[in-house]
Order: C-alpha cells, then sequence, then structure tokens
DNA sequence: TCAATTATTGGACAGTGTACAGTTTAACCA
DNA sequence: TGGTTAAACTGTACACTGTCCAATAATTGA
C-alpha cells in the first residue's frame, strides 16, 4: 500500500468505475460490507474522493441498482401479451443475474432512474395498445414489477432454507413464466378491445 | 429529563415495552430514525439497557416483525381455498394496518420467527388437504407470501408517487383479492383431486 | 439476613457517512 | 507561452451508529 497520493494528485477516478466496484464489494462482501470507506480502499483512494463523482451513499446505491436495469432487453414486437411477457422476463432474468441487489429493490420498491423510467414508459405504451391506460394501466404495471421483483427474490434469496434448495432453478423460472401469464391473463382481459383467443 | 438514573436502579423495562415503543418510532420517524438510541431515549433509559431485554438490533427488527405476524387471524375452515382466502387476506390486513414494516418484510424475504412458522404450517396443512405438499406445497407457499408481501407494498409505498394516490386504498384491495382467486385457481389446479367448480 | 443474580448506568471503542479546507493537477483562454 | 479557473483528491474532523465492559444498585432466594 505505498501508493499513497498527495492531495490534488488524480487517481483517474470515474463515476462509472465507482459503480463497477461497488457492485463487486457488494456481491464479494454482502450489503453491510458494502460502505463508502470500502469501496475507496478497493480503488486505493481515500473515501471522501468518491464525492467528487457520486452524491452520497443513498444516490451511489440508487444509480447502482438503475444501471443494472441498463441489461433489461426492450421487447422485440408491439403486440401487448407478447411484448410484456418478453420485457418481464429479461427483468426477471437480469435480476437473477445479480441475486445481491435484489433486496436492494425490494426495500427500495424498485427504481426510480432513467432506465427505470424507459422500461415503465414501454410498459405503459404496450398496456395502452392493449386499450389499458390512466390508473389501471399504472396500477397493471406495479401489479407486474411487484411480481417480478418479488419472484427474483424469492428464487434468489435464503439458499439457508433447506427446503429452498431442493427446488431448482429452472423449476422456479417455469413458474414464474406460468405465474406471469396468469397475471398477463388477467390484466388483458379487463381491457375493452380483447384479445384474439390464443395470442396467450 | 431531570429523571436521571443511577447504574442499578430499575427502570420496569420489559422486552414487550422495547418492541412497542420500537414500533412507535419506527412509525414516526421512519426506518433511519431507528436506532438503539432513539428506542432507549424515548423510554428513559440508556442505550445499553436494551440489551437486558433484546439480543441487539437485527433481532429486535426479527422480534418486531414477527411480533406483529402475532395479529394475523387463523382460518375458520379447513377448506382449502376459502382458508387460504382467509389467511392471506388477513395478512394483507395487518400489513395494512402496519405500513413502515411492510419495507422491513421485503428486505428480510418475511419472517423466521415462530408466528411466521405457525402461520406457514397452517398453509402447508391447508394446501396438504387440496391434495398439494412437498415442494410443490412449499413454492405455491411462498408464491402467496411474496404475492401479499408484494402488493400490501405497493398498495403501502410511495406517496410522493403521483399517479399512485389517485388510486384508492378500496381500489387496491379490491385488486389484491381478485389477483389472490387467480393465483389460488391457479395453485389449486394442480392438485389432483379437483376442487368441486363453484369452491372459488 | 446474607449471597447471588439481574437490571441499569457511565464510559469507551471501532466503524459509519460526510463536511471543510487545503493542495495538486488538468483545462482553458490570453 | 503563461496565468487563471475549475476540478480531483487528501488529511482531518464531527456527529452518529451498534455494542462491549466494569461498576452499582435493586431484587430474589436460601
Amino acid at each position: 500500500m505505498g501508493d499513497t497520493r498527495a492531495p490534488g494528485q488524480r487517481a483517474g477516478l470515474t463515476r462509472d468505475a465507482i459503480l463497477r466496484c461497488a457492485r463487486d464489494v457488494l456481491s464479494e462482501q454482502g450489503i453491510d460490507g458494502l460502505t463508502m470507506r470500502s469501496v475507496a480502499r478497493r480503488l486505493g483512494v481515500a473515501p471522501n474522493s468518491l464525492y467528487s463523482h457520486v452524491a452520497g451513499k443513498d444516490t451511489l446505491v440508487d444509480d447502482l441498482l438503475d444501471d443494472v436495469l441498463g441489461e433489461v432487453a426492450e421487447p422485440r414486437t408491439t403486440e401487448p401479451a407478447a411484448g410484456l411477457r418478453q420485457i418481464m422476463t429479461s427483468t426477471y432474468e437480469v435480476l437473477l443475474r445479480h441475486p445481491d441487489l435484489v433486496p436492494l429493490y425490494l426495500a427500495r420498491q424498485g427504481s426510480r432512474g432513467g432506465n427505470a423510467q424507459r422500461l415503465g414508459e414501454i410498459m405503459l405504451d404496450l398496456l395502452d395498445a392493449a386499450g389499458i391506460a390512466g390508473p389501471e394501466a399504472q396500477e397493471a404495471r406495479r401489479v407486474l414489477i411487484v411480481y417480478t421483483i418479488g419472484f427474483a427474490a424469492m428464487t434468489t434469496g435464503s439458499t439457508s432454507d433447506a427446503a429452498t434448495s431442493l427446488l431448482s432453478r429452472d423449476v422456479l423460472a417455469a413458474n414464474f413464466t406460468t405465474g406471469l401469464d396468469w397475471l398477463l391473463e388477467g390484466i388483458l382481459a379487463t381491457s375493452d378491445n380483447q384479445l384474439p383467443p390464443h395470442s396467450l
């Protein structure tokens, strides 16, 4: 650790580098191990240095969560049922890829960052194409989001629970899809323009 | 605050009093305001005193969560669909009565205390009566729990979201029931002994 | 009545997020 | 090229957190 820097000497710090590092620390040390100081230490930098690139710990975590949502694939169709199933499934897969983040999403009830907003609007567009708009659309969206994050938490969490480990990821993922289809069926059934019967 | 106590003088502290007080602090000051010191201050006691009745902050919060689950009413029937609907609805209502706790349930993925265990076993019994046992029963239970807590979070959370406040609690509660029935329908349909058609 | 246990305190420690005031570097404009 | 300005980074420090330790008073039981 001989490479101490005098005040003023640049370290080449970057908002992205900090986010990446925070993600690494989180996955290696868990949520309790994620501190400004631990991130700074791993970057070989004084804790305060982070504040030149990040507003604070809360927004760091917020940014972290929203950053990951950038991995969610946009749906490749404008057909409501298929599009919604695609976007939710992609979200579910992204969450499974970052198990450590899932409890954070739950505690903060999602994310309000740019990526979250973008995905949210895509969902509203799809719902609108199904004839669902206004408050009902907002609600349907929240149902889908809660279901997806909740299910990811179920798939992901508490490996200490003996009963859980008996269930394979695949089984749970399959159940995610069937439950999602139940929800979509129910949501889209409230629409005025009914869908063609076999669209699900 | 003249009533300082010398070391050794009893304050009549109680585990239950501490839990109740912690709940009050939580609902008034939010999760960030819930500290050992704030609870102790409100009880007119030194922070360390709490450690004679509670193992630490983590278990305090755990106990708090499980304590509230004691309010959930046991189902008044052994008929699976009705019983499950009763127990989940009661849980949902209890959660709505304690909105501040909901994010904590989410972050900790439920509760592992005695009350949680009792309720969980009642659910398994009901599922068993419907011919669902083993891993499928575990999974069905988790689906129901995640759905219920998740929906409570949706009903409860983020009053800052302008769109949300347009939806009344009643509308959301009604939606909880319909979604719950979808899930029950789907879960119980996987059973071998089919239910009589109109049992839902 | 005396001993043992328990509840409570003051004081302290390590760790947290973050503000402040400096120092160096890089960027920009003459 | 040189001088000015803005930004990156540091050391130090503060208020706050959860929790341990040793001392003390009250309670309990024999």
